[in-house]
DNA sequence: AATGAATGAGCATTCATTCAT
DNA sequence: TATGAATGAATGCTCATTCAT
């Protein structure tokens, strides 16, 4: 569980990587925006790399949550709009959360968070392979290429997606260009 | 033009960044790593920010070559298929070289080179856009997806596909493992 | 009188300091190894210097037993055997008190604990003189060397010998080996 | 080799051990009280634990050459009594090394320190011991104690000697009062 | 009697950079 | 072309202590 303090520690980190990357997430930095000393994030967290783990374990339970309404949805096809459009409204409604999805290179140093955000990525890819060969099965989804490679194309092609919006600076509408982005997908793979 | 303990400085400071990342990267080791004091450095560049930029530079001068390469195919597929390999074989030479596409989160911080970052991913989609719009109009690829977004699957595909690579700490064949994958993105896409 | 929870305290901060020397001794590792919370330890004494006061009476309320204790004897050079034996006793049983007499120099910086270490090492050379002097009066002990110049030759003895111990990590019996200097100090100031 | 400014550095550490124990010893301190920047320290030295390495070593030196000095001396006594009177002189010249000899209690939380000064008193008596042996071989020291037990006495006796002139603030002559002490003990010791 | 939350002061250390030589 | 020495600014973190509850 944790508390409204960690709470706030989390997604003020979050907010502090997403204007000014990585190394604008210092313990200064956070305190101040917070409104506390530098000492009192000590009582909440550890040391700097807990908080980042929280961060990283934020994004590992929306992530949760996002996996569980897809399960709902009936169909590949489907599984994969509702998922793409999931994570267009999370990142829409939380833009600095896509700092978190290519955070690899920046947590690169420290073996525990780049373990995990290893871990988040194959995460995904595993499971939308299963949805994709699931619905090679069902013959929704085309059978001449296998179900790595489509899972590799099609959270590839999110990922870059929602990078060009980030590069952009958010500056063209997630949701409705990336639905159509979605119907391309979904031409591109079903069968 | 470069001098040769330039070239030795960026060749030095992109294995820097990929043996710890960009935190790895300090004038303290790339002096040490070279066999020079600190100072010396500064001979050589202005500051920290030119050596980024030189490194930037150097892998914008191999898509170059790699552009250059890939005009010289005839088809768009085969475009399409030389533009993986060669990028499968530049990486597979220098691994070091991963890191660079990937170092938009690295650079945020400093807008000389996030601008520069952002500049070098939105060429290579433009240019995979337009190779693709050729094979459209020549009736090589399918024609009921935008050139858009097909650059946008084609290029999310690699660059998801090479991440892997780096995150399984390079264990698995590059090259035989992406021509695979070359197959199956141009199954999917030819008409 | 000191409340249960004050010896307690007193206790652990020796073990604190026996285990990792004065820099071992925080309020945070105190209360941690007690189990209550840090403000908790300011109900029982005002601030860290009263704790280490606490740590050096205890000890100084062992050295009046001692004494007490070596009174009892009759002969010089019984007291001074008595008082060997006392020593290695209490040393024996509870290690920790080890720290507290070479404490001057932990407690430099502190002149109420600088005065009150330095106060124990005279008061006890002082007693153990006027032992000797005795000792000489009555022709138990040689007339040839002043009892000033003895009692700090047989106080040096201890304090080194037990000093060995700590730094061997304790592993020779205190007792054993105590009991053959303790002749060997007798045979040399004895008449 | 040392150079200038790590001379500088050790001494400089020396006096403020000497004057305010070890917690007076920062590298703030020791910076301002040379007269340079806390970051120019590392310049000379790798860190806080490697002066204090430095601090030992250059004590280390200074018994090599006391010994050296006492092995020219013919006869057991001889050689004992110019071991005390070349310490008396060291620490009259230099009253801070008195602190590194008791430095044990200090350097505790130090494996790398807590060995050295460790060593540094094992050194002592053992060579001590070795002096003795050879007086009691050559008939010149009694016989019927054991050279390691008259060790330990005749170190423990200077130890604590030293110790009282510490506490005392200096404020007796150590030279002829050690004078007085020294053939007080060589009384006691010789055949 | 105890605690959760907080803090000012301080610590060792690192960084990119400068300057005299 | 190179270096040894230095620095201002910053970093993550610890300390003893306080205060409201």
């Amino acid at each position: 569980m944790q508390t409204a303090r960690q709470i706030e520690i989390v997604e003020t980190a979050l907010h502090l990587i997403n204007d000014n990357g990585i190394q604008g997430l210092t313990i200064k930095n956070l305190s101040k925006k917070i409104g506390i000393s530098e000492p009192a994030i000590y009582r909440h967290y550890e040391n700097k790399v807990e908080i980042l783990v929280a961060v990283l374990d934020s994004f590992g339970s929306l992530l949760g949550e996002i996996k569980n309404d897809v399960e709902k949805q009936s169909g590949s096809l489907s599984k994969i709009e509702k998922m793409f459009t999931a994570f267009f409204t999370a990142f829409n409604e939380n833009p600095s959360l896509v700092a978190v999805i290519f955070s690899e290179e920046l947590f690169r140093n420290e073996p525990q968070l780049s373990q995990k955000t290893a871990d988040i990525i194959n995460r995904n890819i595993h499971f939308l392979g299963t949805v994709i060969e699931e619905g090679i099965q069902h013959g929704e989804i085309r059978n001449d290429i296998s179900s790595e490679h489509l899972a590799i194309m099609v959270m590839g092609t999110l990922r870059l997606f929602v990078k060009k919006w980030q590069l952009s600076g958010f500056n063209f509408k997630l949701n409705s260009e990336g639905g159509k982005l979605i119907r391309s997908v979904i031409s591109l793979i079903s069968k």
